[in-house]
RNA sequence: GCCCCGGUAGCUCAGCUGGAUAGAGCAGCGGACUUCUAAUCCGCAGGUCGUUGGUUCGAAUCCAACCCGGGGUGCCA
């Protein structure tokens, strides 16, 4: 017997259905065991039917009735009659209280109830994704939160991740900042100090002198413009061609190992990544320095991809360019330029090809802005073509786009500053951590300041995270601070607060001289609606974990830690814990808290959300 | 033009891949505290699930068309 009873109950109606209809393929047998939607009729309910009273051609109301006739579910659930058939054809499950907490026992160990899986995978996660000389802003939060959280749910299950940090690293954009901090040396900056800050500045400034202005001149000589402006603009544009010539001469001399341009771009890379990495620590996401891998790590790969694609006939060209026709998809992966340049799509094409047959992934998952799906279409058709894809046992790994909506602000719009610039995260983080101090001191006047500073953080955290992971990925979500610290209804300070009171109530306990080595044996007496409620919320967790996990979708975690937290508070103010009329209820119930306790934690630790002791 | 994604209560969002009377949280109203941490719980009220057709015992969910919003769309990433 399966610790989840929807797998038991799915294994029981299966073989009623295979004995009622001796007839039908046993891969034809669904049982569409769900847990019911009116707990006043059922734990459970089953819905198989309707669908196969369709495809017999027969009255589903018969049809139910004969499963139930041939069916056996002693030990499991309360005896099912004719009468349990309901509507057009609904079973309704009662499970037996002794079932319901034998299940429960057999959960309550150190992986509680979740198996290791029959083949272990290697899945890598492509997460966070920073650019050099940019502070990490509200377009990498995402990334990260939702990356780690896919990453930990993947390792929880007991799969092998890899993370991959795609550091923007590489290219053009670069080696204009590169030119510019060697052009700001030579007038005597020392670099020694150099902050992210003013490499940021440095980096918008080479953006600015690099654009030439080619739409308005196109304007001005099509309308016709004043003669003085147009010249004006013409120097401009000269100036900009210069700029560009100069960081493309400074791309050469990089990508050919010249000492002063690497000894640059590595003094970029370090401030960058340090700041970046610090940030990740901050807000407890797992991408550590050896999950960098930029595409400066593939710059030497590219070349012969190319060479590949070519030889092989993969690639064509088109129109001076070297492209990758697909089925299904009008427009062409388009792999080199016309002027012999590599594109992301190259990059790419290089980094499927490492993870797959070198790293041996059989899962990637890119955690990426939605705005990228059509060039994650292109390029996963188009690595699977060139075989990229192939692992070195020769399995197809599967590529997933775990794509993520904007980050809106109240004006439903993507959210910036007053002054119309992304919000750097560790300022978001700052003032989450702010707000949430204000708040922890309010409720909870009794901490001292040593105590509550690392409270308010993990709140903080736990607040702006689960704001990010509880609505479904590919929508936009709009940001609101008041809104996610709110401590009240479905936020992460709630679930917080939840575990808190697990937490309490064995310290109560301790205080009171009860003997707690016991509790982790004593039997489960579910009887209360309450207790019945918090143990089926209970013995979902494995099952939920796996579909979280396997289809990426953090969300399902939250809704269902939510649902737990609201289970345990019904049971928290219904059932008294301490002051229960037994002896055995008080252990039952204590033994109760502690596995919702570790259930949290194992939840929220499992989408990368920080916990608490009290707070 | 074509493609992708959204549209569910006043607001912010769920809806387990076709099941019973569409659910939460905020906000509103009414209850429960000399507390096992009330950052909570219980209840009330609030809906033509963008629109119109179709598929079937049954549709927020699948199909088609259209409307609205966002994004992408051959040499930026």
């Amino acid at each position: 017997m399966s610790i989840d009873p929807a797998e038991t109950l799915d294994a029981r109606f299966r073989a009623a259905i295979a004995s009622a209809f001796p007839d039908l393929p046993a891969e034809a047998i669904e049982t569409h065991i769900a847990a019911n939607r009116q707990p006043k009729l059922g734990d459970f309910q089953c819905n198989a039917a309707m669908p196969l009273a369709k495809r017999l051609g027969k009255n589903p109301r018969e049809v139910a009735s004969a499963i139930v006739e041939h069916l056996d579910v002693s030990g499991v659930a309360e005896p099912i009659g004719p009468g349990a058939v309901a509507g057009p054809g609904f079973i309704n499950i009662r499970l037996l209280g002794d079932a319901l907490s034998e299940s429960l026992t057999r959960m309550d160990t150190d992986a509680l109830g979740v198996e290791a899986p029959e083949h272990p995978m290697t899945v890598v996660v492509d997460l966070c994704g920073v650019n050099l000389a940019k502070q990490m802003h509200v377009g990498h939060l995402r990334s990260t939160v939702i990356g780690d959280a896919v990453a930990r749910l993947y390792e929880r299950l007991g799969h092998k991740v890899i993370r991959q940090n795609h550091v923007g690293d590489w290219g053009l954009p670069i080696a204009m900042v590169v030119q510019k901090l060697i052009e700001v040396q030579q007038r005597g900056r020392d670099l020694s100090d150099l902050s992210l800050d003013e490499l940021n500045t440095l980096y918008r400034a080479a953006q600015a002198e690099c654009k030439a202005e080619k739409a308005a001149l196109a304007l001005i000589a099509k309308v016709g413009g004043h003669p003085k402006a147009e010249a004006e603009l013409e120097m401009r544009i000269a100036d900009a061609n210069e700029s560009m010539e100069r960081a493309k001469r400074r791309l050469v001399k990089l990508q050919s190992g010249d000492t002063e341009s690497v000894a640059a771009w590595q003094r970029v890379y370090d401030i960058t990544m340090g700041a970046c990495l610090a940030t990740c620590a901050r807000l407890h996401a797992n991408v550590t320095e050896d999950a960098s891998a930029g595409e400066s790590s593939y710059r030497d790969e590219l070349s012969d991809v190319i060479d590949d694609l070519v030889r092989r006939g993969i690639a064509e060209e088109d129109d001076g360019a070297l492209v990758v026709r697909v089925d299904g998809l009008k427009e062409p992966c388009i792999v080199r330029k016309r002027d012999g340049g590599y594109l992301y799509a190259t990059t790419d094409l290089a980094a499927i090809r490492r993870r797959a047959g070198t790293l041996g992934a059989e899962r990637v998952v890119y955690c990426v802005d939605a705005r990228q799906s059509l060039h994650f279409k292109q390029v996963f058709a188009a690595a699977h073509k060139a075989g990229y894809d192939r692992t070195p046992q020769g399995k197809t790994a599967e590529l997933f786009h775990a794509a993520f909506g904007n980050v809106l602000g109240e004006d439903n719009k993507p959210l910036k500053t007053r002054s119309g610039e992304n919000v750097k995260l560790s300022d978001l983080i700052d003032e989450a951590i702010e707000r949430a101090a204000k708040t922890v001191a309010e409720k909870n006047p009794d901490l001292d300041e040593t105590e509550r500073a690392p409270i308010a953080e993990a709140v903080a955290i736990a607040a702006l995270k689960y704001a990010d992971l509880s609505t479904d990925r590919i929508k936009d979500y709009v940001f609101s601070f008041d809104r996610m610290l709110a401590f009240e209804g479905d936020t992460g300070p709630y679930l917080l607060y939840a575990l808190v009171r697990t937490k309490s109530i064995f310290r109560k306990a301790a205080d009171a001289g009860m003997d707690l080595a016991k509790v982790g044996d004593a039997p489960l007496l579910l009887e209360e609606p309450a207790e019945r409620a918090l143990a089926l919320a209970l013995l979902r967790y494995p099952g939920l974990l796996k579909a979280a996990g396997e289809n990426h979708e953090p969300n399902r975690m939250c809704a269902y830690l939510y649902g737990l937290a609201g289970a345990f508070s019904s049971f928290f103010d219904q059932c008294p814990v301490l002051k229960a009329d037994t002896e055995a209820h008080k252990m039952s119930r204590l033994r109760l808290c502690g596995l919702t306790a570790r259930v949290l934690e194992d939840g929220l630790a499992t989408i990368g959300i920080p916990t608490v002791e009290r707070m």
